[in-house]
DNA sequence: CGCTTTTTTGACCGTCATCAACACCCGTGG
DNA sequence: CCACGGGTGTTGATGACGGTCAAAAAAGCG
């Protein structure tokens, strides 16, 4: 029992029915390891890891993991699906921080606060695996690199963070469109999955709030991509034909 | 020699004259220790912060204490004066991540990379003092509620950004420049300053640099809030007449 | 004081937003 | 199975906001 010794519930506390938690599979296994924790653990490190049994579960398209002042007590790593991050104004303006992809981990926005800042939306039915802070502490004690990469984690998310402050103040639509494309590219690489043959599981409109712009201008600068032939567009699947006029206009 | 161990050097270490470092007064009576270190220390603690015995250092207006790549090695606090940091891309084009005033923590960008990811400028002649990495790691270690306060600058920091993003993302330039003001306002009340009378030590380039405008747009914002009687304006010299109507359009 | 940098203001232009119409895709239910 | 409907995506016409270019005024600075 998980949730037993805390009294106020997370949106996804609320949401998510009870048997659609399941023990995970241990760590040794997931086919996420390399992505979500510190290279280079031994062993016995990885016989920690599965020591503490952390709780996997599904969720699906369009529901929040939990939403900006929801308290902290969790961070979460994507085992399956995909996720946006989303600032939304007093006025109903919302703002993309981030779309976050398989092995990413998710909820660090609140680390240290004691809510969350961002909501965090399912793009797709999803599949997560929680690490709750306390045993999350409870690794940095016991495996020397966690700590380390916990830093990591949040240093990379200011870096990524300040690109996009970069991107926001000084590119062009065109230069946005391109970086988006490209970044999903890079990270799909990353993850063994083809770089050119991109399923965009967030809409046109989705798009425009994350990179600043109205969803008809994506949509004209990505129809412009394909007529120069350095895209191929159908739908939410996108091919990268040419990637060199991609990076350099 | 706080840098004997080390072969490279950091771009204030080439810079900075041996005889402008000084060992700092102690942390017990230091202006800013309110703002830089943890609340609620035991006298015990800070006898500790006081035998760390931190350096400190005069740097002029212009002169970059870092720049993105140099290897990181120490944070600091603003003891006096005002920092901006900057990215600048290949091709010139420069974005201005944040302003840093007095008491603010700086060069936390590559902490836990090997090298900083900004350039970190001065707007005016200021005093540093400077925190040593394995100083900060002996504070985490030593004082409890260091380790947390240090993931507080970071999550601080990531907050901050997402902010920015959102700024960016949806906001008129009439919203960013009274944003602007508002929350140089704000910083100064937090340090016991006037919050209407401020003196501004960037440039309306610089302003620009960091909303995503252009320096005449800047300029052309602060005119129609001078004409509006929102603001008086002179030169860098600013004060905000009518905050209601700042805030809300 | 004289020079440079910064700031202001004007006229004009381009990019992207807005408004609108229509095509499309996909799941739903008849 | 197909028809229907709502959300999504594309494309066009038009205009506003902010960028660009230019020149003069003001403020720093040696």
């Amino acid at each position: 029992m998980p949730f037993a010794e805390s009294p106020a519930l997370t949106t996804i506390e609320r949401t998510i029915p009870h048997k659609a938690r399941s023990a995970a599979k241990n760590c040794t296994h997931c086919a996420i390891r390399h992505i979500c924790m510190p290279m280079g653990l031994s062993d016995e490190d990885f016989s920690k890891l599965d020591a503490m049994n952390f709780t996997s579960f599904k969720i699906h398209r369009g529901d929040a993991l939990y939403r900006a002042g929801d308290p902290f007590r969790s961070i979460y790593a994507i085992k399956a699906g995909s996720f946006k991050t989303v600032v939304v104004l007093s006025d109903g303006r919302e703002q993309i921080i981030g779309f976050q992809l398989v092995g990413d981990p998710l909820g660090m926005d609140g680390l240290s606060h004691e809510h969350h800042i961002y909501d965090a939306i399912a793009l797709e039915d999803s599949l997560l695996c929680m690490i709750p802070l306390h045993k999350l502490e409870q690794l940095c004690r016991d495996i020397k690199p966690m700590q380390r990469h916990v830093y990591r984690w949040m240093c990379a998310e200011i870096a990524r963070e300040a690109a996009m402050i970069t991107l926001l103040g000084s590119m062009s639509a065109e230069e946005r469109v391109s970086s988006f494309l490209l970044n999903i590219s890079q990270r799909m690489l990353a993850r063994g999955r083809s770089p050119t043959d991109l399923k965009l599981h967030m809409t046109r409109e989705e798009i425009g709030h994350y990179l600043g712009l109205k969803l008809e201008t994506v949509s004209r600068t990505l129809s412009r991509f394909r007529d120069e032939q350095r895209i191929g567009v159908r739908g939410k699947t996108i091919r990268i034909i040419d990637v060199e006029r991609l990076q350099h206009p």
